[in-house]
DNA sequence: TTTTTATATTAGCCAATCCTTATATAAGCA
DNA sequence: TGCTTATATAAGGATTGGCTAATATAAAAA
């Protein structure tokens, strides 16, 4: 499998520092903060996946308020709380046969909270 | 291929509205909304294109600087471009055979903004 | 112990995404 | 006119994502 030559024609031609401040730049480099920024934008990226946060956001819930309240089976809501919790965005909490969920990562909530107010007004 | 019988089996079961403040369920109401935070964040959720982002928030940057900048290929960046501009999150202007893009929408202004400080501390 | 309730997991299929390579366009230059 | 620079587009194959339907697990209730 194509051991993938990153032969890149970008030789040596010496970037215009002049416009841009060099924090931009230093930014740009910080690409393992940037892939964190991408998987949770990534993760957060679905309909389903945005409600569930929103409803979150206000605390605990259990699956099957979650799946009554966004209206998909309930297979596909598990199957959403899977993708969140792969990423440590969400935590469980198991009662009897009930499985409760919350945000468990600050950042998450910020994002959530910025995304209501951004595109809902709310 | 099968009609898609959403014969879900929520029935008659009153939604324990004592926990939740009516805002949340009407919050999951606004469909459209949320719709348009999937569709922004899903675009938005590229670590090239954050990276693109991130360039564009402090202003005009012609294709070249962001290619050299980023370390794709210029095809490649270009494709990215395509994405963000398709969503109208960035608007481009020609000069001679330059292309100069920048941010259009403030919303997305905002989003990129906070990703930044929340995962880059900057 | 059987049944019911609540949730999780798996498989399979179709659609979307992403990157690479190659080519197209279009303006400026020799 | 032909060459070069800057950008866009298209085709392709590989990977991932998302849904449904079916099944599994596990605790409670009967």
């Amino acid at each position: 499998m194509a051991t993938r030559k990153v032969t890149r024609k970008k030789i040596n031609k010496p970037l215009p520092v002049e416009k841009e401040p060099a924090d931009i730049f230093a930014l740009i480099g910080r690409a393992e903060n940037i892939e964190q920024a991408a998987v949770a934008m990534q993760a957060m990226s679905h309909p389903v996946r945005i409600k569930i946060l929103c409803m979150l956001s206000s605390g605990e819930q259990m699956v099957q308020d979650l799946t009554d309240a966004i209206g998909t089976s309930q297979s596909n809501i598990s199957q959403h709380l899977g993708i969140l919790k792969a990423c440590s965005m969400i935590a469980s909490r198991k009662d009897a046969t009930k499985t409760f969920y919350r945000i468990e990562d600050a950042r998450i909530l910020k994002m959530i909270t910025l995304t209501r107010d951004i595109f809902c007004g709310v």
